[in-house]
DNA sequence: ACAAATATTTAGCTTTGTCTAAAATTATTT
DNA sequence: AAATAATTTTAGACAAAGCTAAATATTTGT
């Protein structure tokens, strides 16, 4: 596959959610930041080398096959992740662009190799899970900060929005994967909530709240 | 600059060795193995973004921008290989397929801190010289092990050539950078020479005498 | 010095991945 | 059930990087 291609199929991954739903055109056109015309033409050659399944104004979804291809790059982005992290002390809202680099290398043993240099870690540095080398993994039982009921307490498991700014903004507040929250309060209009971190009562938005994963601990 | 760009400058820069000769569009395209037209095409580009300067007929050279940029590539180059031989376990012979893909991944913090992940390193695997950031490097006082006079020795520091089945040879018959080699005799008719290495006395071809280098110690 | 051999460039074509503009299909309103 | 709007595809073009075959320049041998 070509890097280009090994984007697609991500993109086309990522849009069903890891389920194998079919996904528009357009969807993929904005994702990946071309124009629709560019994404038939695509996804008609991911078609015909038995990636993917096309129809025409109906949509497109990966095979067995695409998923396959699809895993073993998101394997890869989300181990290199961890490295920049651990190894070479990138912060966690810096990995994503080079990341997206390093997951075209070629290298079987490359991979396996860093799997096991890293100590085989089962998340990456926003928290979401890194399949085996087999393309399982199990998706943790976790909850959206907002969807938590007051009184609950969870621990700061994982990100939905891992664009640098959110990323920032949570450095800022001293929100951090591992953290302990408990949520104290919630205001229904505009769906922002009072938790407890660490010692600190902070009053945070619907924006950061439907943002933040957390596993309930009671 | 595009990876394709990038290869050529580096293959431009590696043919002048390191000084900044002319080289023929032939040998350029021998080295990529690719087409001489191919070639010219090439360097028309390159020297229109300044970064070689190319006479038709007359050969291509590389501009100090040019070299700044073959040098950064031979660094990340030297960089790598050095990660995957200390920390990710790979041999010698491996890594170099992998280095040609990882030095392409832009992003100057990943080489700045890989560099100091690795200690600062200032030879690759096969004992070439590392350019600092700046694109210094002193050349080490080396020479080739088959002009090495008789009685005289010294220390292995680097291959000529560092093609898998050499370096598979050299491993074979158990003879690595670090390791202190006596001259004990030269055979006029073919080169060939007898070396105490580790106790051991072996007789040793031409070409591999040609492609190993030593730092005389006395 | 000239012919032959070699090296290099040019011209024209191919593939990949992208784009714009126009045409076609599907979805949504009234 | 049309008419309108939105989505998607097609057609045609372009840039990058490569190739082959033909033309041109340079080098070499006599
Ligand atoms: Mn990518
Ligand atoms: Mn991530
Ligand atoms: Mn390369
Ligand atoms: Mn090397």
């Amino acid at each position: 596959m070509t890097l280009s291609e090994e984007d697609y199929i991500k993109a086309i991954y990522h849009l069903g959610k890891g389920e194998n739903t079919t996904v528009s055109t357009n969807a993929v056109a904005e994702q990946m930041d071309t124009k629709p015309s560019s994404v038939t033409d695509m996804v008609k050659k991911l078609s015909e080398k038995g990636v993917a399944n096309y129809k025409p104004y109906k949509g497109v979804s990966l095979t067995e096959y695409g998923q396959k291809i699809a895993l073993s790059l998101v394997r890869k982005h989300r181990l290199w992740e961890v490295f920049l992290v651990e190894k070479l002390d990138f912060s966690w809202d810096e990995v994503h662009e080079v990341a997206e680099q390093l997951e075209h290398i070629k290298s079987e043993k490359l991979v396996d190799q860093l799997d096991k240099h890293l100590g085989f870690p089962q998340v990456d540095p926003h928290g979401d899970p890194i399949p085996s080398k087999k393309g399982e993994f199990k998706k943790a039982i976790k909850k959206l900060l907002n969807e938590v009921p007051i009184g609950k307490s969870g621990i700061c498991v994982g990100v939905k929005d891992s664009s640098p700014p959110f990323l920032k903004f949570l450095d800022k507040n001293k929100i951090a994967l591992g953290d302990t929250i408990l949520v104290l309060d919630k205001e229904e209009f505009d769906g922002s909530i009072d938790i407890q971190i660490k010692e600190r009562t902070i009053h945070i938005s619907s924006q950061i709240a439907t943002n933040l994963y957390l596993k309930i601990t009671e």
